[in-house]
DNA sequence: GTCTATAAGTCGATAGAC
DNA sequence: GTCTATCGACTTATAGAC
């Protein structure tokens, strides 16, 4: 079986490596092709080093990914709350919720490696890995349920949604965006805004309602 | 590494096996375990033959796999197609739109191991297997393209919205509900009517719009 | 900090007996 | 239609030189 598909493995070299340019390298190329398609010797030899010597910063394959699966929620965790905290005081839920879309969808399509590596293979890692990285993502779960209890406490959401189930409905919503999304076709920020159109308003022409 | 996980590896045995008796366990354990971790000789365990003897029913794993990957894909179209089609000629956009939302999330998370399966790997298989795998893909986007350009034209849908992206939009959220859907805590059809309700109407209390 | 060399295991696939 | 036995390739991980 051809696993190894038409990638690209072109070396950079330069200088020295070290554990953060195997992470990078790591991240990049996990994003790319998905869990099972990259080997440590792939990582190395793209990141211009022996497979052998990947050893010297991590114990371990499963030290690598969960490196990564961690530092990916951690930074959509922080765009996303950088983004809602910085709205006036008295902004509406409408823009709140709408720099929150906009915040998730940036991390993930266009500022982190790591963000996007983390949604496109944590259904692939082996359980103990996904065990490890969930307490990172329990965190940014509690950020949206705050943030939506919030917003549902002030009267601006419909009293009869379930927060968590809001939630699950709208991070996956978002991250189902990795597999298709184009930048050559549109910007992230038009994306944004039409997510957010349709959880605001709906798609429907309003008649009754 | 162990990628073995903490998988039940039970086998069933039960007189013949057969071609279909593999692809059912197969679909079964790509659904549950992905694609990495499932491999010819698993496979083999649990359905209650040797490896070896996969290979006078398939000439390779790919084989397999693209048989789950077409079944499971026309699996969820024609429950949709079906679900559409029987509802009455002056049936409301909104009634066909939520006929079809329940018929896909049936098929995914009720119905089918193969519609699971289709959703859960096919962005772990090999490319080439991917790319058989696309002209069934193409018929049941068209199909949904084709409701959402009727409801459209009708002058259901708002006029600014995109098709090709409101269905990928649409798709996309409800596929997502495979990594988190539990029947324990709701039925299938709760949860349609939840997504439902937040694509006619949004998830804001109304006020100006 | 990176190298070479290799151990120990798993994988898909094949050949031939029954 | 299923079995046994095995090949060759690939993987993670380790040991020790430099």
């Amino acid at each position: 079986m051809s696993n190894l598909e038409t990638n690209q493995v072109t070396q950079q070299a330069r200088g020295p490596v070290g554990r953060e340019g195997v992470l990078d390298v790591a991240a990049r190329l996990f994003r790319e092709q998905g869990y099972g398609s990259v080997s440590l010797r792939k990582i190395a030899q793209v990141a211009g080093i022996k497979a052998g010597s990947i050893y010297y910063h991590f114990g371990s394959k499963d030290e690598i990914v969960l490196s990564i699966l961690d530092t990916g929620i951690m930074a959509v965790h922080d765009e996303m709350r950088l983004a809602v905290s910085s709205q006036a005081s008295d902004a509406s839920a409408e823009v709140i919720l709408r720099a929150a879309i906009t915040a998730h969808l940036r991390a993930l399509l266009d500022v982190s490696d790591y963000s996007s590596a983390n949604v496109r293979i944590f259904g692939q890692v082996p359980q103990s890995v996904r065990d490890a990285n969930l307490p990172t993502r329990r965190s940014y779960e509690a950020e949206w349920d705050s943030l939506l209890a919030r917003l549902k406490a002030n009267g601006a959401l419909k009293q009869d949604v379930d927060v968590r189930h809001l939630r699950l409905m709208l991070i996956g919503a978002l991250n189902a965006t990795l597999e298709w999304f184009d930048p050559k076709r549109g910007s992230v920020e038009a994306l944004a805004k039409n997510y957010a159109d349709v959880f605001v308003h709906g798609i429907l022409e309003k008649q009754d309602n």
